[in-house]
RNA sequence: CGGGGCGUAGCUCAGCCUGGCAGAGCGCUUGCUUCGGGAGCAAGAGGCCGGAGGUUCGAAUCCUCUCGCCCCGACCA
């Protein structure tokens, strides 16, 4: 029957993510260890999730600039805690062709210290603030535990960097683009999060509250998805952003960053996927429908081959991005195992028979449904489809993981259940002491401190003493 | 960096223990027959057996060194 080249979910999680990245065509490894090739149809994915980003960063009005990949260490070494955040995992360059460099050149593994460094040139009055720049960049953090997507050595992504007057503004900043990554999440992705405030010790080194997004996938760890800073005023004392404000003295800017990356991709998989490959949402998929024409012999081909080209027409005009599979050294199942192992949201089948009958077969990816359509309709049906798979794919999304999220309240029930994923909410203390013993224990951390819940005052679950406020997300990560 | 495993055809691997012509499946090329869920047959192409050194008449196989990768643990978007 079916040669299966996936492993199930069930059987392996991790090997099964490997497996469909390959099915899908998606990605692969490159000769460095921890670095990826990204294929056409996973960078098309990519490009796709880039302009729906990009289109809301200009929206809340910032622009696109680009900064260098190489910066001095002197520059790097300034704030203090971001160093000791990074150091570790820096690559750097100690020579420029064949001599040694002065001074060592660090590939950014992000780009506070140059930009910061240039904001303080740019900055000189509260009449150029707030400054709203985003760049588009590759970094490269030398981790230990690469995974496609997940956490390379380089990846792609985008970094906002803002500058503001006052630390209302900048907080303002933080959590309007929070809300932009949690709405592309949601509406383009269909991947439900839950916005929140990371804990001090998760907080991105040098910021005063790195909230984020995040994530369940479908083992039950959490992923965070996006993070959007505050960084008080800590970068521009370190990098000398100073203003004149409108009272005449001299003060530090308030920044700003926050970025997403290729690592949604990852999201993506491990949210929609099913042991059949990916499923890419429709808002997402470079291409949409994918329309098989059926025939015996040469002449057959031809005719049938120019009938589907007519139907991709009639679904280009009706808005969606589809090809005909035309290839004629592949049988028609081959074909659809293929686009089915790449996620397609929607497959054609058109043949002789339903040529016949003035019709053509649709089969969705989401549900495997499939329905006979006349072929007059097929482009509007389609059309519809696509915000119905849209919706039903968030939908499904959002119900694994609420299935899979609960109220806790006794910590050695959380011990012996977390290893199996999910979210827990529990009572914390809010002392570091109960995190380190939680993480101890069970290699479960605070995902995040939502946003969105009732104050539930009580005693901390860990530890028994007094605890208030939101229930903060336990949950083991990737 | 600790523990474990692996480097042989584009891919997955067998062969190694016990030294003696370089192998299989998949993929690829060509042809014919096929074509509504991964086609069949036939003929082909494809190799510095990770690298270096050693033992030997002879090394993919034995020994030494080296490089690289994968998996499991300590860091992370």
């Amino acid at each position: 029957m079916s040669r299966r080249q996936i492993k199930t979910r069930a059987e392996d999680y991790s090997r099964w993510y490997q497996d469909v990245i390959a099915a899908a065509d998606m990605a692969e490894h490159a000769p460095v260890r921890g670095c990826m090739i990204i294929k056409p149809w996973g960078y098309g994915i990519w490009e796709r999730l880039q302009r729906e980003l990009d289109d809301r960063f200009k929206e809340t009005g910032h622009e696109n600039a680009y900064f260098p990949l190489l910066v001095p260490k002197s520059l790097i070494t300034k704030e203090e805690e971001h160093v000791e955040g990074f150091a570790p995992e820096c690559a750097i360059v100690t020579h420029g062709g064949d001599k040694e460099l002065e001074e060592p050149l660090y590939i950014r593994p992000t780009s506070e210290a140059i930009i910061c460094s240039t904001y303080a040139k740019w900055i000189n009055s509260w009449r150029d603030l707030p400054i709203l720049i985003n760049q588009w960049a590759n970094v490269v953090r030398w981790e230990m535990r690469p995974r496609l997507f997940l956490r390379t050595l380089e990846f792609l992504w985008q970094e906002g960097h803002t500058a503001h007057e006052t630390h209302d503004e900048a907080a303002e900043e933080v959590r309007r683009m929070l809300d932009v990554y949690a709405d592309v999440a949601e509406s383009v992705m269909a991947v439900p999060v839950i916005k929140g405030s990371k804990t001090a010790s998760e907080r991105f080194p040098g910021a005063i509250d790195t909230t984020c997004i995040e994530a369940m996938m479908q083992d039950g760890k959490a992923l965070q998805a996006g993070t959007s800073h505050d960084l008080g005023q800590n970068f521009a004392k370190a990098y000398d952003i100073e203003f004149q404000g409108r009272d005449g003295e001299m003060q530090h800017a308030w920044s700003t960053s926050w970025g997403v990356s290729t690592r949604l991709i990852g999201a993506i998989i491990m949210t929609h996927g099913d042991d059949d490959g990916i499923v890419v949402p429709p808002m997402l998929a470079p291409q949409q429908a994918v329309v098989v024409p059926i025939f015996k012999g040469e002449e057959q081909a031809a005719e049938m081959c120019a009938d589907a080209e007519a139907i991709v027409a009639d679904l280009r005009a009706a808005g969606v991005r589809a090809k005909a599979d035309t290839r004629d050294h592949l049988r028609p199942g081959a074909k659809f195992f293929e686009w089915e192992k790449k996620g397609v949201p929607v497959r054609v089948e058109y043949g002789a028979r339903d040529k016949a009958s003035g019709n053509a077969v649709i089969k969705r990816r989401d549900t495997g449904e499939k329905m006979i359509v006349p072929l007059t309709e097929v482009a509007s049906t389609i059309a519809g489809l696509m915000t119905t798979i849209q919706a039903g794919m968030l939908a499904k999304a959002r119900a694994w993981r609420d299935e899979r999220t609960f109220v806790c309240d006794d910590y050695d029930d959380f011990k012996s259940r977390v290893g199996d994923g999910g979210f827990f909410h529990m009572r914390w203390c809010g002392e570091a002491a109960c995190e380190t013993r939680v993480k101890d224990d069970t290699k479960a951390t605070i995902r995040c401190i939502p946003y969105e819940g009732d104050d539930d005052p009580g005693a901390c679950t860990i530890c028994g003493a007094d605890a208030t406020g939101i229930r903060p997300i336990f949950a083991r990560a990737y």
